[in-house]
DNA sequence: GTTACTCCCGTAGTCAGCTACGGAATCAAC
DNA sequence: GTTGATTCCGTAGCTGACTACGGGAGTAAC
C-alpha cells in the first residue's frame, strides 16, 4: 500500500514495462489500458497501476491468453464475477496441461530418436532419419 | 505396414484431416504438403500418408511450433544429411524441454490462483479477482 | 532561446496464418 | 447429358498483434 506512485511518461512508462511506446498506444485503442487525462497544453502522465497493468497484460499474455480474452478478464475487475474468471482460468488450466503431456510425449519421441542416431553414426541408414519418414508422423500425440 | 492406402479427393482429406481445403493448399503453397501429381485431365488424390503429414503439422502447431519451424522439422525427412537430422533433432529437444518447463511454471501459477478462488468460495471478495486487481498483476512469472 | 529529444495522434504498413473469390475444368447423380 | 457440387489455380482479403511514419506540439539541457 505504499503511495510511492511515481509519474512517468509514456516513454519512461514503456521502458519500464520493457516494451513498446506504440504498443501502449494500441493497447490504449484496443481499451486494455486508460489513458489518463491530459493537462492542457501538456503530456499525460502514467502511475505505477498503469505499470502493473501492463505487467498484467504481458504476463496473461505469456499465460496464452488473447488481447481479447485479456479484455475479458479485465471486465471482471469490477469484483462481481468469481465463478466467470475460476471458469476462464479452469479453461485456460485444462489447455495447458494438455499442452505439456503432448510435449513431453515428444520430447520422449526427440529424445530417443537422437539417442538412436548418436549411438549408431558411421551407418548407412541414419535411424533418426528412418524414423521420421515413417514414424514421426505416426505418433499420436492428441488424446482426443 | 498395412497398405489400405485409399485415396481423396482434397475435399475428402480436409474434412478427414479436420481443417480447410484452402488451408491444405496453403501448407502447399508453403511446401510443408506435397501435391501429388494430376492425372492429365483429372484430379490430384491423396493418401493416408498425406494425412498423416496433416495431424503431425497441426499438432506440431499446436505445441507452439511455427509453420517455419515444421518446414525445419520435416526437411528431415529428406533422407540425406544424418548430422544435420542429428542437430535439427537436438536444436528441436531443447525448444522442446524449454516450453515444457515454461509451460509447468504457466500450470503452477493458474493452478495457484484457481485454488485460491476454489477454496474461498462464499466470501465477498473472490481472491482471483483481488489477484486482479492488485495481486496477479504484481505476480513475477517471468524469470528474466 | 535554440537544439534535440519526446509526445501526440491518426493513419498506414508488416507478419503469420489463414480464408475467400472467381472462373474454367472435372466429377458424380440422376 | 444436364445439373450441381468439387477441383484447380491465382490472386486478394482478413485477423491478431504489433510496428512504423509523419508532422506538429511539448520539454529538457545547455
Amino acid at each position: 500500500m505504499s503511495k510511492k506512485t511515481r509519474s512517468m511518461t509514456i516513454g519512461v512508462l514503456a521502458k519500464a514495462a520493457g516494451i513498446g511506446v506504440e504498443t501502449i498506444r494500441y493497447y490504449q485503442r484496443r481499451g486494455l489500458v486508460a489513458e489518463p487525462e491530459k493537462p492542457y497544453g501538456s503530456i499525460r502522465h502514467y502511475d505505477d497501476q498503469a505499470l502493473a497493468r501492463l505487467h498484467f497484460i504481458r504476463t496473461a499474455q505469456w499465460l496464452g491468453f488473447s488481447l481479447d480474452e485479456i479484455g475479458g478478464l479485465l471486465t471482471l475487475q469490477d469484483g462481481t464475477h468469481c465463478d466467470e474468471a475460476r471458469a476462464l482460468g479452469e479453461q485456460k488450466l485444462t489447455s495447458v496441461r494438455q499442452k505439456i503431456s503432448s510435449l513431453q510425449r515428444i520430447e520422449r519421441a526427440l529424445d530417443g530418436l537422437v539417442q538412436e542416431c548418436c549411438t549408431q553414426r558411421g551407418n548407412v541408414e541414419c535411424p533418426l532419419i528412418a524414423s521420421l519418414q515413417d514414424g514421426i508422423e505416426n505418433i499420436r500425440l492428441l488424446p482426443h
